[in-house]
DNA sequence: CACTCTGATGCATTGGATTGCACAGTAGGA
DNA sequence: TCCTACTGTGCAATCCAATGCATCAGAGTG
């Protein structure tokens, strides 16, 4: 027991450096760190030696020291609103996997719209630990992106956008969005439409609306469009109390894929049945949209690609701080599946 | 609210370091270094001035820096099999929140089973950049753990265990929580279960199995338990080639909610009902087990508590080393909701 | 044979903050 | 007046790898 504790204590107290290889190799630390880097002015012959010596010490160069000396950290941050929101882990995924063949590992910033001006966050994100940030929590009225932008730290709106500010942007066309869902709803006859929105602050709510209002035949006062949080609850208590109210409408349009399944939920709880008493579409398509018990029909966005992209649109910033300033919006379509018909 | 806009205001496109600071206010960088850090040393006076230096001049101190001379960087790892599955978010959203209380980042490692050893991640996790890890994906035959531990690096294994390692471990009681399932459908009038579990090679799902069968009246021969990922899909083909079988069992115990609800789904796809054709249930109690659409029976783990414990520990053994090494599990309950019932 | 050039390696500095230790200044006591 | 005892600051080393520049040996040239 003691012999095994001290091994254990004697591999893990004696963390090799470079001197130490530089030593068992016979060169200096310098050569060490450039034959371990492929520099072609090593000969074949030192960077074997070093390889080798460098191996059977179980060297791998601090990072930190690394960081340090080249000034990147190759750690971006990835702010989201709610991890525990099936749309995010999705795109993270995503995300995560395209920063990771390029050499990048990600923090998730946790980023409750309520915060979005808090010190403390904002500072950590200023010390130079992360060389890069991709902002998916952006609201129209939040200063902190522009902020970060002013102090030269690469960002990417994902997602949301916010106009006017001179940053890469990775989008999807919502104004198309809420055509498509407007127009799908009134090709099946419905005139009556509720909208249950995400908060009235972000572009993604914002456009969908102003897209589902373009189309003939639809009108959508005031009074029928709702917003709240982006979540299950915020769809189920909105549909609790638009079937309680006097004059429900036939159709509800969500602004996303996890409230309307909070839609799905509250109706069928109310006794109602989908699509026959009410018809109920989303956006996004999440993966749980297509799952059998809800075969949710929604408005298709590309995801992946918008992950992808923000990952590599990120990554090109960092690498030329001052190339020009993109825009990507991506197309979307309408994912017909089980919950929208035409209304009693 | 002024402060927070002076500390983002500053443009000045080369960051300033302690060193101008140090020059602004008339002191050296040394006192700089420990007016800002609260050294009692420093007089109030000079304390003021350091401070009023360096907000004028959007001063933060550099990570990177600090992480070199400090030999920590208050990052850890936390290693998730799939963030698409929505066990991991809702145990990444605690785990944040703790952390982030406790002044720690955390990096997400996406580890997949079949990468078990290998050796080129492995090195991400040996140069330092790390303070410690989490490990919520261990599995019995995985060396990675054992490797880690030899090298000196802090790990928890939270979640699924492994034994005869002596780290930290934060699991549930997973032999009483398969107890509680089985004991359930066998009160039920339950004879003729079947399992669709995680991978074999899972302390979890060996755990659970281990359980149900300890509960009289209760036979779970081999070809009644099936293995597999922890998915929505495993769920779903499983069931669907059950309820295919000339034989489908009257009730099935998921190894976890995800798998519980691709049961359901693929049963209510082939005309089931549930539970009146079958009774279905789960582990853990994800917040989506509540849903209306679900309603799943299922027993319940304390996941906030495994969450934030093992954030704790983890934080615990990277403050202190040498400290005793525990092992928390955490007691589990029947949620009974409305997928089981007396078979028919 | 002297000299330049090239290739391979080492020396010493750099990155920016933290910190052990030395030291100047002041107050209090003899 | 001299000496001790603090206090508050500054100097310089430290963390570890990356890298500009100097150096050296050996090949090639006139």
């Amino acid at each position: 027991m003691s012999e095994q504790r001290d091994a254990l204590k004697e591999t893990s107290s004696s963390r090799a450096l470079s001197r130490d290889v530089a030593l068992a190799a016979g060169v200096s630390q310098s050569t060490v760190s450039r034959a371990l880097r492929d520099d072609p002015r090593i000969s074949s012959a030192t960077r074997k030696r070093v390889q080798q010596a460098a191996e059977q010490l179980g060297y791998v160069p601090n990072r930190m020291a690394r960081n340090l000396r080249e000034r990147r950290s190759r750690v971006v941050g990835v702010m989201v609103q709610d991890i525990d929101n099936a749309f995010y882990p999705q795109l993270l995924a995503d995300m995560h996997q395209e920063l990771l063949v390029a050499g990048y590992a990600f923090t998730l910033i946790v980023d409750p719209l309520h915060l979005r001006s808090d010190v403390t966050r904002l500072r950590n994100l200023l010390d130079a630990s992360l060389d890069g940030l991709i902002i998916t929590t952006a609201t129209l009225d939040s200063d902190a992106p522009q902020a970060l932008h002013r102090r030269g730290i690469p960002i990417v709106l994902s997602v949301r956008s916010i106009p006017g500010l001179e940053v890469d942007i990775v989008e999807s066309d919502n104004v198309a969005a809420g055509q498509l869902a407007a127009r799908h709803l009134v090709s099946l006859g419905h005139r009556d439409i509720a909208a249950i929105m995400g908060p009235e602050v972000t572009s993604t709510t914002q456009h969908r609306i102003v897209g589902a209002k373009q189309v003939p035949g639809l009108s959508l006062p005031p009074e029928r469009v709702f917003y709240g949080p982006y979540s299950h609850e915020s769809g189920h208590a909105h549909c609790r109390r638009l079937l309680q109210s006097d004059r429900p409408p036939t159709a509800i349009m969500a602004a996303n894929d996890v409230i309307a399944i909070g839609v799905i939920d509250a109706a069928r709880q109310m006794g109602y049945s989908i699509p026959d008493d009410i018809s109920v579409i989303g956006f996004d398509d999440i993966h749980m949209a297509s799952w059998h018990s809800f075969r949710l029909t929604t408005v298709r966005q590309d995801t992946k690609a918008i992950a992808v992209q923000s990952a590599r649109r990120l990554i090109e910033r960092i690498e030329d701080p001052d190339g020009p300033v993109t825009h990507d919006k991506y197309p979307v379509s309408l994912t017909m599946r089980a919950t929208t018909a035409p209304p009693k």
